[in-house]
DNA sequence: GTTTATAATGTAAGCGCTATCATGAGCGGC
DNA sequence: GCCGCTCATGATAGCGCTTACATTATAAAC
């Protein structure tokens, strides 16, 4: 740019004194006499001169910076985790970038060339569901990139997995949903979300049907639907389900994967002339920021996405190769009622 | 990390040639022979090497990574500036990192400490309304950082600003909002949101006001309300409107600054027993994911952030220094109506 | 007043690349 | 068979810092 990048040469030169003397105040040690200290301080006001953070990487092998790896930003969801971790790593003097999922998709790009040319001193991986083919793949692209930096995942991640991690425990958010609605005397409870082949042991659905079980509730195929995490898959998943059952199996209540889900349905529900909660509660899971002005505002689950980004950054700066546990909370709002006896 | 760190000269020993050969092959210059260029590429795949951007930037002077600089990624509008950049910025493989807003606030830090040793190839700054004791102190330090990085604006850009910009005409955008609903017939249109004390010739209350004006409409200080863009203070905005005027006075649609206040609006009314829109209209603007969600479906204004955020990008990496206004348009829901005579 | 520890500063060797310039091999043309 | 080319490759000087290590100045101890 404009002004000629003045280096710690030209503050040295400036000031009288020897390069390293300069090094010396810039990273503040001690043993620099205090009259040299202003002088040079001024200087390097006067010159208005910023270290090249990349020239200090070069040999103390530090960047600086974190990377975090989320499936889509435009999900709320996603967008508290990322707030919550660059927050924290702000306090530490990093800087967070964000890569999307893609750049560990081998079909893509080579994964680790994008990253690990970086050298970023850190990566956060926000898993969700990985189809068992894609799963060894990613898996394999990550224990790549863990030869660079180190890598703490965030989400859904099997317990098989060997990196640190921030995991929220899915099933038993599910099945305290459950619990629940079966508090209100709801006994026909549907389930929509989440992909048909999986069979992962910390899935949303595996919380259902343990629920299900704790209640001596059947468990019926019908009520089970599967759709992508968007709210027009989950209006189109309820409508599905309302289309191929009679009127009398209509369940009672709907249990979503994420709040994008539920407002798919509750907007179906609507359009099919369905009261929400009279004849259908519905509950979602993430607590996004507009659950309260749905109407009836949202049921949800509180998974604390900003204090799990922040946790993951933690994790990922002090090395500790620890497992963790996100909390969550039910947050009842009016989308779910007793079921009319 | 665990595998010590292949360099260079690690693969030009091991592939017999010269580091310069090496870094030949890397950045797939034309003249170096076929079969060296295999050979070198072999030991290159086999040490699965990755060359260090970072030492790499010491020469070249450039990082490949942008920044971007948001008042917060919460509000979904902002996640999708951002998304829109990140995703246009690796297309040309670079890296976008997220600075908040606080970055340029001189109380809090140097805001070019921790920018500009960051040696960012460039940064995009999205500008809310900056009130005017804090505007020329943000300008100043963006001043600062443009010495060290191109800079490129998003959002609310007063037209003196020497910068680069991708600038939405809040204007005329409010203009054509007043224009569809008197077109709706409505006559008592109320304005929520914004600053009071500000001047700024781009805010959205001034196409309010001139929407007014095209419509012959008075304009009445008690439907000028303010807040902050938050749901909440939407919803206590129109509260107080509501309560401090006599019931036949109520007006007949809201114009909200940006769709997170209409959400509070509309709770506040649905709340206060004013149906929407029969007795009251609310329109947005940004048309956020959840605007047709929301009951009734939120009429708003499309800004397109991710092409924004997309054409920010464009500008950085190529260096024009273009002033482009980002296209918009009205999409109408269910939310305004045809006020009853 | 000489010796020694101690604090303050300087010297110089990297860090892992890129880029410039030099060198050498191969080759057609006279 | 020598000249001048071109093309492939090598040698090397940075880039702007940090960091041993060396050196000098200062003070304390004898």
């Amino acid at each position: 740019m404009n002004s000629e990048n003045v280096t710690i040469y030209d503050i040295a030169s400036d000031a009288g004194v020897s390069i390293a003397t300069v090094s010396r105040v810039l990273r503040g040690e001690s043993n620099v006499s205090e009259a040299t200290r202003k002088k040079v301080q001024d200087v390097i006001d006067r010159r208005n001169y910023r270290p090249s953070s990349i020239a200090r990487g070069m040999t103390t092998k530090t960047t600086h910076s974190l990377g975090i790896i989320l499936p889509k930003l435009l999900n709320p969801h996603y967008a508290m985790i990322f707030t919550g971790a660059q927050e924290e790593a702000r306090k530490s003097g990093y800087t967070m970038s964000l890569f999307p999922w893609s750049s560990l998709d081998t079909r893509e790009y080579d994964p680790a060339a994008m990253l690990a040319e970086r050298r970023l001193d850190g990566l956060i991986v926000c898993v969700e569901y990985l189809p068992p083919d894609h799963e060894e793949q990613v898996l394999s692209a990550l224990r790549d990139l863990r030869q660079y930096m180190p890598v703490v995942l965030i989400g859904c991640v099997p317990p098989a997995y060997d990196f640190p991690a921030v995991a929220n425990n899915n099933a038993a958010m599910m099945q305290e949903i459950v619990r629940y609605l079966t508090s209100l005397g709801h006994e026909k409870i549907a389930f929509i979300g989440g992909v048909e082949e999986d069979q992962d042991p910390l899935r949303r659905d595996v919380g259902y049907e343990n629920g299900l079980r704790d209640a001596r509730l059947p468990y019926i195929a019908s009520y089970r639907v599967y759709c992508r995490g968007t709210a027009e898959d989950g209006g189109d998943a309820l409508r599905k389900m309302l289309a191929s059952l009679k009127e009398e199996y209509w369940p009672t209540a709907v249990i979503a994967l994420n709040d994008l889900v539920a407002m798919g349905c509750m907007t179906a529900a609507r359009e099919a002339g369905i009261s929400v909660p009279e004849q259908l509660s519905v509950i979602g899971c993430d607590n996004l920021f507009c659950a309260p002005y749905l109407v009836p505002p949202l049921s949800s689950i509180n998974t604390h996405q900003q204090r799990t980004g922040a946790r993951a950054v933690q994790l990922l700066i002090s090395g500790e190769n620890k497992k963790e546990t996100a909390d969550w909370e039910l947050v009842e709002r009016a989308s779910c009622a007793r079921v009319k006896s």
